[in-house]
Formats: structure tokens, C-alpha cells, sequence
DNA sequence: TTGCATAGGGATAAAATTTTCCCTATTGTG
DNA sequence: CACAATAGGGAAAATTTTATCCCTATGCAA
């Protein structure tokens, strides 16, 4: 997400869809900021497997996106709080299709998956 | 997509259409399969950008995740076709809505995508 | 005083993904 | 004959992404 050497493709609504969902757990942070989750220590725990490092990056990128914003309190210890935009309210619906898929095919793609 | 060191995650339905989804252009292969283009070399010449190689090895994990069949004719020179199965048909509304709402924000994402 | 929680960042290591290059094989065309 | 088109695959390099480790700083609790 920095300096690319393989030149992006912004060709068409996917590409440019997938150039902001892309991220292994920048769906997951959107749908927990949207449940309320704010605090980055918030998230870090609903998201465990995720280290740190890469949920503050993340965090960063769906920022620059224009999806969330972020309020920082000043105080000690720190806080800070990530609320969806507008826009990134507007992804609901379609994080929500791509979970219901995933969810009404539990079985089959677990299937699928792990028999790999 | 074989081995792994770290283990998957298939905690909810975004992770589980996820793996499935996850490749960078495998979303494109569907849509393309499902326009009508069905031998490899079609497909090539719609996503020139991807290698050769690549589309292969997707197309094969596509296969093996049930969401497109491949017919081999036994002819000369090859030729082989991909197409959709009922299971992979069903995930193109969700295609559909990540595509629509790329576009419908074309303008917005490609200001917030190339200003970085 | 030591340790924990908070938020963040640099540097590097590791992992995962994709690209590049080089092979297989057959038939038809120039 | 040389070469293109067809489909595919192994091996290694390049690229991208993520994880790990170590550091900053402050106030509170045991």
C-alpha cells in the first residue's frame, strides 16, 4: 500500500472496491467500528489473531480511504475513537451480502475449504 | 493457498468467502465466466494484466472450491472450457454489489486511492 | 518501584502471493 | 522448417503483505 512496482489496475468498480477492502482485516474493523467496537484496543481484542501492528496500519489506510474517521482524545493514557464515515456506512449493505453468503454456505465451503 | 504456517481463520462468513474470494483475480474470472468467456486464452485476453500462470492456479482453486466446473475436449490443440456452477452462480449478486457500489463511487475512490 | 494499560512507530523477519522464465505436446500456416 | 496458438506445470525470483520485536510516553494501582 506504498510504493508499487507492479502498477495498480483501477479499471473498473472491482478493482476500485478492491483496492479499499483489500486488507486482511479491514472488513472485520469496519463491521466492528460499525457495532460500536472504537478504541484500537477495542478492536485489537474482538481481532486476536490480527497483531497489532497491522490493525493500526490498517486503521491508517481506511482513514487515508475516507472510511473512517478518527477522533483522539487528548488524554492520558491515550484514547482514541474510530467511527464510520458516510461512506464507509455505505459498505454496509455490502459487507453484510458478502457475510450472508458466507454464512447461509457455512457447511459447503468449510468443505470445500479444508478438504484442500 | 497449500501449506500454510499460519493456520486459517474461519470464524464467521466473511472469512469463509473470503478464502474463496481472495486471489487477485478471481473475482474477475467469475464475472468473466459467467459473461461467456470460457477458454483460458478468453480469459487472458480480458485480464492481460494478470500472468498467464496465475490465472491457471486460480482457476484451479476456483474448481476445487466448487464454484466452476471445466470441460476438457479432447481435441487438438487443447481446448477447455470453465463455467459456472450453481454454487458459483450464486455468489454473482454478491459480485454484483461489490462491482456496483465501485462504481457507483467511481469518482470518490479514485480521488482517495491515487491521492495516497 | 515495578508493572499494566493506553496508542503508536521503526526496523527487520517471515510468510504469502504473483510474476517470470523455461519446459511439455500437437496441428496448421507461411 | 520455423513459428504461432492451444493448455498446462515446475522452479525460482520478485513483489507485496503481515508478523515480530523493540522502542517512545504517561498515569494509576499494588
Amino acid at each position: 500500500m506504498k510504493d508499487r512496482k507492479i502498477p495498480l489496475n483501477l479499471n473498473c468498480g472491482l478493482d476500485l472496491i478492491g483496492e479499499v477492502l483489500y486488507g486482511k482485516w479491514k472488513i472485520r474493523l469496519l463491521w466492528f467500528i460499525n457495532e460500536g467496537h472504537k478504541r484500537p484496543s477495542e478492536l485489537q481484542r474482538k481481532i486476536p489473531d490480527a497483531s497489532r501492528r497491522v490493525l493500526t496500519i490498517q486503521l491508517k489506510e481506511l482513514e487515508d480511504h475516507e472510511l473512517v474517521t478518527k477522533k483522539i482524545y487528548p488524554v492520558v493514557p491515550p484514547k482514541v475513537e474510530y467511527s464510520l464515515t458516510e461512506f464507509g456506512k455505505s459498505l454496509l449493505p455490502v459487507i453484510a451480502a458478502l457475510g450472508n453468503w458466507g454464512d447461509e454456505n457455512e457447511e459447503r465451503l468449510r468443505n470445500v475449504i479444508l478438504k484442500g
